[in-house]
DNA sequence: GTTAGCATGTAAGGAGTTACATGATTTT
DNA sequence: AAAATCATGTAACTCCTTACATGCTAAC
């Protein structure tokens, strides 16, 4: 019943290092940064923010804002990080073990890149690559073994799910050659990180580059 | 603790529905159908057959297969769908309600498009590109209204989710256009269902054509 | 002869949801 | 005056996972 999280927790100290927030404001910026944009509900949100206070990582202050202003409702609960929370969480942002990679954390870690290392950054996009890989390697394994048995829309189904992980891979090839700053040939352009061009789809992934089990 | 799962079960009763099977080979199956290649665990699914078995939707034999078998290990159970799962799994198939074009379901439901008939294999297809539709409208907007104040990574992060949808929808299309039996220039071919060619993104996607809130 | 894979289960717990409960403020 | 939106919270429940417990069979 405690609202204590391995994804939540982070993003949220994340989004108030970024600036101080009440817990309303909180989990609408919240949904953009969880990925696949889920409505995320207040019953998972104050309890989590509730223990994150009495582990003295942030602290709220009720702030009567002035009635005129624009956004002037009732009390408002205005949450921070407290020295200890930015301590944590970069220790958290820090660590590059293979749960920062992992579907359910990689989202909220990418999200807030902008707080973290270099060096750490490659190493998280590479772990990510990899598993991606080698899930690629699964799902290719499987279907060659079971091509012949399925129909025609579990076959669709799997050559969609297929496609989407190495789309993903490709999307994650541009990031890290952009991490690396080898910007291929595509001077200036709108700033943003380069996803490859390659219209080809069927081109082989790169063999695994980075160590699996080691569980931090 | 009792394994009453929503996803889960339809997922079982239409495994079991092409071919009887013991629970440890239903389990790499069910991989494939639930989407995003998760592993289920034995802790899920042994719990909902007994609840299966429980409810007479399905039934278990203790079979003991011949020792020089290529598959020949301990005595195992194996199950297959009762009179009445037969008759509840056409219920569930035959079912296009909202809640078939939901994330959670979808990938199960469009699995067994091969035992569901052409016009609820249509509704649902429409159902699911709608959903998506208005996702698409959601993140457009709050991508307008807070672009300035993000950071690189949050917006890349955006931009990706954004296109990965985007082309969600696409697919869609395709297959829809091919329930439609329209199948477009494109004559022979693979035999699956072709998505859309053209490497344009931004075209404008269809208002809303399938009314939602009707919970049922 | 021991490791790896097959096969079936149970108990405890984690991470979230829905539904409920309350009340202020803004818009129609 | 009603409806929508802002704002904070709790209780009960769901679905699934991890860790445990057991034992058989195949391969090295």
């Amino acid at each position: 019943m405690r609202g204590r999280s391995d994804v939540l927790e982070p993003a949220i100290l994340g989004l108030l290092h970024e600036s101080p927030m009440h817990g309303y404001e909180l989990r609408k910026r919240l949904n953009l940064v969880l990925g696949s944009f889920r409505a995320l509900s207040y019953g998972s949100l104050y309890p989590c923010l509730k223990s994150l206070v009495e582990r003295h990582w942030i602290e709220g202050t009720e702030s009567v804002v002035a009635p005129h202003t624009v956004a002037s409702k009732r009390a408002r609960i205005v949450y921070q990080l407290t020295a200890d929370g930015k301590e944590h969480l970069q220790q958290v942002l820090a660590s590059s073990g293979p749960a920062a990679w992992e579907d359910e954390n990689f989202d909220v870690r990418f999200a807030f890149f902008g707080q973290t290392d270099a060096e750490t950054r490659l190493r998280i996009l590479e772990g990510r690559r990899t598993r991606l890989t080698e899930r690629l390697e699964t799902i290719r394994q499987s279907f060659a073994r079971t091509r012949e048995r399925m129909d025609e829309y579990t076959l669709e189904l799997q050559r969609h799910g297929l496609e989407q992980v190495e789309r993903e891979v490709r999307w994650l090839d541009g990031l890290i050659d952009n991490e690396r700053g080898l910007r291929r040939t595509r001077p200036a352009g709108t700033g943003r990180p380069t996803a490859a061009d390659t219209p080809a789809v069927d081109d082989d992934v790169a063999p695994a580059r980075t160590t699996e089990k080691e569980r931090g």
